[in-house]
Order: C-alpha cells, then sequence, then structure tokens
DNA sequence: CGGTCCGTTGAGTTTAATCAAGAAACGTGG
DNA sequence: CCACGTTTCTTGATTAAACTCAACGGACCG
C-alpha cells in the first residue's frame, strides 16, 4: 500500500507506475523522529524536502517580543518543499509536534526525481496551490473571524483533512495541540482560547480534552465556523468526505 | 522585451528559447480591463488562468456579516491559477483594483503549455512556493503584529515587489489602495488605519497621499515593521533589489 | 512523590471596533 | 471649468473583544 504522500499526489495528477515506484523510494528516506524536535530552525539554509508520513508537525514562525505565530499544521502525507533558491534562509522553522515519521529529500535528488517525472512535479504543483488555499482560508479567519468562529473553524479544517487520511473517527479525532499552540495558530493568547472553549463545551458544540477533539453537534460547529467545505473538501476529489460527517 | 510574468517565471527557472516562445503567445490573450471589475466572482467555476500584465488586482473574499477580507494583491507580473480539479467552485473574487492588462488562458491550452514545457511548469511551481510565503507572511503579520506593525510590514512588501517589476521609485510607489481597502487587506476597519496611517505621517515614517505611498524613513519603516527582507528579497535573485531603498 | 507543564478562573487594562458627523477629494455631466 | 453628487478621509466619543497579570488546581512523568 502507498504512503500517504503518494496517496495524496494521486489525487492531485494521473501517476503511472513509474511515478509511483519512483516515490516509494521516498520510505527508504524515512526516520523517527521524536515529539517537540526542530527539523528545521528559522535562519538555516534551505533545501531539501521534507514528508510527514507519521504525526503532526508545524511550521512557526517566532517575532520580536517573543510571540510565537504558527502558519500551518502538517499532518500526515503533508510535504514542505524548502526551496533553495526561492529563499537565502529559512523564515519559518519546522518542528514536530509529536513522534513522528519524517522522509528528507534532498535537493539535488528532488531535482531529478521532478526532472524525470514530470507528472509528481505537476501532482506536487496542484497540492500547492491547495496548501495555499488553506492558507488563505486562514488569512480570512485571522482577520474577519471572532475568535470562537476562528477556532470552531480551523477544528473543521483539521477533521476534514484527518478525514482525508484516516486519522478521524466518527465525531472524534486525536488532535495533539495543547491550548498554547492553538493560541500561537489562531493568533490569540492561551488564556483566551481557554475561555472559547469553555463556552463552546457549555454549548454542547465541542470540546478538546486528553488530546483529543470530540465534535458534539457537527452541524452546529460548521455553522459557527462558516466553514465552506467546498474550500478543502471537493478538492479532494473524495465524495465519502462530503458525505461525511460534518454535515 | 519579454513580458513581467516571462521575466519573473525566468528567474524561478531557467527558461529556454522554446520556453519563451510558448509564455510570449500570451500576449495574444491580453485585454484591457476597467477598473473595480470582477474577474472571477466567488462561487463561479474556476478553471482558468490569469495573468496580470498591467494594473493592480486583488483576491478577496466575503464573510458572512458582510465583510471583507482581502486575500492577496496581485501586481504586473503576478498570476492566479484557478486550477479546475482543486475546487468545485472559487472560494474567493478577483477584481480589478486599477485600469488592467489581463491574460486569459485556459485550462486547456495551460495543460498543454506545461506538458510541452516542464521547465515552465517548475519554473511556476517555484512561483507558487513564493507566493505561499507571501501568505504565511500575512498571517504572522495577522496573527501577532500591532496594526502599525503590520501595515508598516505590508507597506515594505509592496515596495518590495514593487521595485522588483518597476514600479517603484526612490522612496516612493503609484499605490491604488483606498483605507478601506487597506483595511480589508490587514483585517481592520477603515477608521483605525486613518488613525494608524496619521501617526506614522506624524512620525515621518511614511504617507499614503493621492493613490502614492511615501516612505521618508525607509530604515525606521522597516524596523517598525520587523521586515525580514530574506522572505521576499532574494527570493527574486536581484542583488539591485538587495542593495535596495529599504536599507 | 515532587516537579513541571497544562488548564482554569478572576480582575483590570489595552487595542481596535463602532457609531456618528463633518471635511476634503474625486468624478462626471453640463 | 464649474456644480453637484459620491466616495474617501478625518476626528471624537463610546463600546466590545481580547490581552495581561496573577494565582491556583489538576494531570502527567520520572
Amino acid at each position: 500500500m502507498d504512503n500517504l504522500f503518494i496517496r495524496k499526489l494521486s489525487y492531485f495528477g494521473s501517476l503511472n507506475e513509474s511515478d509511483r515506484a519512483a516515490l516509494r523510494h521516498i520510505d527508504c528516506r524515512a526516520r523517527e523522529v521524536k515529539a517537540h524536535h526542530e527539523l528545521i530552525r528559522e535562519g538555516d539554509p534551505p533545501g531539501p524536502f521534507l514528508i510527514f508520513l507519521k504525526g503532526w508537525g508545524a511550521r512557526s514562525k517566532l517575532v520580536r517580543n517573543g510571540q510565537r505565530q504558527i502558519v500551518g499544521l502538517l499532518m500526515p502525507g503533508d510535504s514542505c518543499d524548502l526551496h533553495a533558491n526561492a529563499v537565502a534562509e529559512m523564515d519559518h522553522s519546522i518542528g514536530t509536534l509529536t513522534a513522528s515519521t519524517v522522509a528528507t529529500i534532498n535537493r539535488a535528488e528532488l531535482d531529478q526525481l521532478l526532472e524525470d517525472h514530470p507528472k509528481v512535479l505537476r501532482a506536487l504543483y496542484v497540492s500547492q496551490l491547495i496548501d495555499e488555499g488553506i492558507c488563505r482560508a486562514w488569512i480570512v479567519g485571522m482577520g474577519r473571524r471572532s475568535s470562537r468562529e476562528r477556532l470552531a473553524h480551523l477544528m473543521c479544517e483539521l477533521y476534514m483533512r484527518g478525514q482525508n487520511v484516516g486519522l478521524a473517527d466518527e465525531n472524534q479525532m486525536s488532535l495533539p495541540l495543547t491550548q498554547e499552540l492553538l493560541a500561537d495558530t489562531l493568533g490569540l493568547t492561551s488564556v483566551h482560547i481557554n475561555r472559547v472553549l469553555r463556552d463552546l463545551r457549555a454549548d454542547q458544540v465541542m470540546d478538546i480534552r486528553h488530546g483529543a477533539l470530540e465534535i458534539n453537534d457537527a452541524s452546529l460547529l460548521t455553522r459557527i465556523a462558516g466553514f465552506d467545505e467546498n474550500y478543502l473538501h471537493r478538492r479532494l476529489n473524495q465524495p465519502q468526505a462530503v458525505a461525511g460527517v460534518l454535515r
């Protein structure tokens, strides 16, 4: 069975057997990484291509006053291209949130792979378009949504992404985010997250406890979030996700 | 002389003469569009590939309560790939801010072009990586920067991007953004933008008047913004920009 | 069993939003 | 080139959302 990264790319472009075979070599590069380990630090020279095969990661940036902003959450199957020509040094860090399996491909190998397999490049390009869609959705949230809406929206997004990679159960998903990490993701403080979460719990909408998201009223949650299923949903061409729990 | 889109892609990948020739056909597709015209509306089926050859555009999204969030600003040379398989319908609109020259390439033609010219695909992919970098920088700003820092940061970004496409003079640049548009870009209100702008003007840092940005103290501006020149700068491999006015 | 990290709550403060009103700039047709 | 309507900018007063500071309870871990 192909790994989640290959399966994800397969949704985004028609890969032939040779393409898949090339991608399967990635598994040899996989290594185990402990939780809360920095894979790439802000200021490092970029270069490699990272793939999360198992576990969660985050892209984060520190700002002057010591605050942190998480600019992306990585789930199994997600990748980051730290393109060397694009930027002289990393403007953000990438680290694990949980114990993870991560594959690292160096620049030269990736270049060769993409040159030999244009369909993989094509799929990677589409995958990149979707990542940007997620970024833009975050921008909308941070700019124009209240803290309650924002938290609800993030949970919808993560639950849906989790569904697409088989991480989500019915109305529940493992979610290794402390209130502080949620705060750094949503541009709020952990104290405020705590209060918002308390209200959502009291309203029987959802809860986050013991490292797990629990959705009590999916329909209400999506309504609070103003979640546009379209923005992530059908991107994956997975009808079962469309008909999933979040309706 | 190649158009700005071709020149931009040339920075991101080595294009040969055949690649450039293919891209030059784009010019035939150019059409003039009036200011404040919607090219693609939220909810429309996606599909085409848009290139701004002249003028400014914006990607924007409306949220429930009628508020608007701008999720991207488009300058000459910038493109948007409204990929059809990625999403069932547009989750945001794209419109012009000024009178513009815009080229539209339909999906089939683009697919053919990218298949025939893998180097163009490669360059487009890198261009996409950089766009995502800009998005992530916006997320950092909206999450963790004050209104003053945020406005300063946006001006640094736009000035630098303007420099790269020859839109910026020494310490000055045409900037067709009303205070309301700035507010919708930064997730603030126009009233608040007005006050922040008044303070920056009073502090002799910068000003926006008569549709133009004027930078009075570039060094102070970048310090207020916490502007990381690296995140956009060297991406373009343009040493002259690195040594540019914003130091 | 003690330490550390995480979650919880209250009180007071700050930032930016809202509401409202008037001035300036812009655009368009006469 | 002017007159008029509209958009944009400006300012003040008030309100709301989220932050800060501080303290304590609970969970997890070695």
